[in-house]
DNA sequence: TTGTATACTTACTTACCAGTAAGTATATTT
DNA sequence: AAATATACTTACTGGTAAGTAAGTATACAA
């Protein structure tokens, strides 16, 4: 992948979580980029193109993490899985399945199937996590695997939402809430 | 009010919870009611103008159910807050804090202060449930209350996006757990 | 050195969108 | 009966957005 390539994917990335998709133009990509809008449109010809870039890109970073974490112990896994989520926290940033997800309707069909399966891919992932750490006694709680991993993934998905909306510190609460009930 | 202007607020909620404050017209609004786009410009001379009253009509909602509920035990309230969110889950809808706080940078400056003021009203509306729920033995968990209504709030809002986007029902098990943990 | 791929720019089209000014029909008030 | 308020329509402006066609500069390859 060229230099500029991925610094329209960065640019964009950043417009999606903090504006939405449908709030930002290929002008706010070019402008700080110091080319023409033409040139974005080179790189990636639709706009569809480019947001489904962007969850691409965000898919193959999760799949490279669950393979690099395999080594480490669930509670470990869990705990980086958490500090992703802190990581966005940390730039105001809402992750790109609250981004995008909240005007799922609005969506192209490439765009919407792409979240679709990303978000199936996390919660596989944290099922299976949630699975071992019981099963080797390193977590302990009552609710089904499934039923605990969609709480975990909703409430922080929503967490960084909420943070820009109360302008309070919501993913601290919710963090410590979710490390309590395990 | 008007008939004119409810239908207007109706249509228009319907498009923010569906497809977001970006990726609607005017023209998606007088359509439908065969009415022109200038008509909905007569009512709500600016788009901020309807999407501020859109908000401003819910946080009358709440503190409506807020003073009618008061009368029920906190669990049977809670129960009717839980019951809001089922009401868009079945209508595949996300709730107005979700569908406009994640594109929140993108919105004018009154819809920011009215959706903020409305989110700490609902906070601090659970919390007080929460806290009586305690006070008189409804309820019965370890965290503080803060900290319990913020994992709620949040989890109900996502689970919402997540039922969208994963074409799943995690509005249910979300539901379950939250029940559980009381 | 000629050709070809890459990465753009220039210049444009088409379309839509928010917003407005001016006029019209109808009902209500004075 | 005249004046006024309400709820529109008609007709328009200015701006911006997505997208494209054709041309240009550079590097590297045949």
């Amino acid at each position: 992948m060229s230099d500029k390539r991925i610094e329209i994917l960065d640019i964009a990335e950043g417009l999606i979580k903090t504006r939405g998709y449908n709030a930002f133009s290929y002008k706010d990509i070019s402008e700080p980029l110091k080319i023409k809008n033409a040139a974005v449109h080179y790189h990636f010809p639709k706009k569809s193109d480019l947001g489904e870039a962007i969850i691409l890109r965000s898919r193959e970073k999760l799949k490279k993490y669950n393979k690099e974490w395999r080594k480490y112990t669930s509670k470990k896994r869990l705990s980086n899985f958490i500090a992703l989520y802190e990581k966005n926290q940390s730039l105001n940033l809402v992750c790109i399945v609250g981004a995008l997800g909240s005007s799922y309707d609005s969506l192209p069909d490439n765009m919407q199937n792409s979240l679709t399966e990303m978000s199936n891919e996390i919660r596989i992932w944290i099922v299976e996590m949630l699975s071992e750490g019981i099963a080797n006694k390193e977590f302990d709680f009552s609710e089904k695997p499934e039923e605990k991993a969609d709480l975990i993934i909703a409430s922080l998905l929503s967490s960084l939402i909420l943070d820009k909306v109360t302008r309070d510190n919501i993913f601290k609460s919710v963090k410590a809430a979710i490390l309590k009930g395990l």
